[in-house]
DNA sequence: TTTAAAAACTATGATCATTAGTTTAATGGA
DNA sequence: TCCATTAAACTAATGATCATAGTTTTTAAA
């Protein structure tokens, strides 16, 4: 069989099979083979559309990404549409939770681009803040997802069993808080974002000795 | 060659070895011979001491936060020391910037749970926020450790390059605020400790269109 | 109409995790 | 002390899977 008339494999269609390959299968359980059966062709076809396995699933983490679409719009408050960013992110990323390992690998940087600076347009914070505001929140929000996904992927809380007598005080704030993966995380956002509020104020001291830990940083 | 009268092999020699190899060679560059080499063995003498290469993984990861050791004291405030341990945290994770994609699939969580007592018992807030104080910075420091390890990984900076004119706001942010990775991280640290001062207060007004958001997270 | 590139194939190679079966040494009980 | 069992190494082989080489057919451009 040579040359079809037409092309059976796109860079999309390829990232398409991967992906529900990994939902259904695993992360473990992709391999060239599987991805190429799913769209009628065998392994070694894919070359032409990727340079490696690693570029196939670089296209899949992008995949992924494009697929966050917050329902955002300048009538809404900065925070409130931070917040909706955030949780649509993760809830993405939740979809494919045995996909998630991939966005640290093959993190496509240039997408968020142009969400950063629409950020840093609307942002009410002077410019010396924004970025550690783009850390808070992002960083949060990666971090979260990651956990979150892997817990699922391996179908094991976050939390492991343990013996609520020898570690109480982590067994009562694990009983009254917030039950639920997400409730949690947008809790920690607020808390981001009402220290935004306040962060600027000259009145916060913080310990002296803190001081040693920032200097050792910018080494 | 038959049994020596002296064990080559023990799982924290495996591990080291193993990370040693990560260091150098990065992840991808890690297979069972290269360990076995450095004990002085060949590879499937590993299968007596590991079921496969994940478990030794796994102890990889281990090991790595193991050497987090945090220079904390009941006499510092709580909010000196939970910035301390983030911050040794992180350190140590970057120290093997190769081996970071390997907390995601093998975390030992049980090795945690001492310290999250441990604060939950020193933490003044009320232990319905516990939950959430832990969430913020924990994740926060994974996701922030992740991301600067996969950068440094790969020799490439976190933001990528980008025309200053196309984005002029996200080039003004990253121009003004801190250069450096850590104090970054530090900052990002210091707003949601000024966030916990605030959050529980009652005149926090959210608006009222993100209890939709809220809502629909336990559903 | 000819030619080059594109897109598929089969066959093959290389790397590695893992298993099977063997050998030698330590250990612990008779 | 001797023997049986277990531990810890080995060599050899298997099987999965990524990747490349070389071939065929179709499309598209010159």
């Amino acid at each position: 069989m040579g040359r079809p008339s037409k092309a059976r494999i796109s860079r999309a269609r390829a990232a398409r099979a991967a992906l529900e390959t990994i939902d259904v299968q695993g992360l473990h359980g992709l391999n060239l083979e599987r991805v190429a059966r799913k769209l009628g062709v065998r392994a070694p076809s894919l070359y032409h559309h990727f340079r490696n396995k690693s570029e196939l699933l670089a296209e899949v983490a992008l995949c992924i990404l494009r697929d966050v679409r917050p329902r955002i719009h300048k009538d809404m408050s900065w925070e409130e549409a931070i917040i909706r960013v955030a949780v649509a992110s993760r809830r993405e990323i939740l979809l494919h939770p045995h996909a998630a390992p991939l966005m640290l690998e093959h993190f496509p940087k240039h997408i968020f681009l142009e969400r950063y600076d629409f950020w840093a347009s609307w942002c009410p914070y002077p410019d010396e803040l924004k970025m550690t505001i783009l850390e808070a929140t992002d960083k949060l929000m990666f971090g979260s997802a990651m956990f979150a996904a892997a817990a699922r992927s391996k179908k094991t809380s976050q939390l492991p069993e343990f013996d609520h007598e020898a570690y109480r005080y982590i067994a009562a704030a694990a009983n009254t808080g917030p039950q639920d993966d997400e409730e949690l995380f947008i809790g920690a956002l607020k808390v981001i974002l009402a220290g935004l509020r306040h962060y600027a104020e000259n009145d916060y001291a913080w310990p002296k000795s803190l001081d040693d830990v920032v200097r050792s940083a910018s080494r």
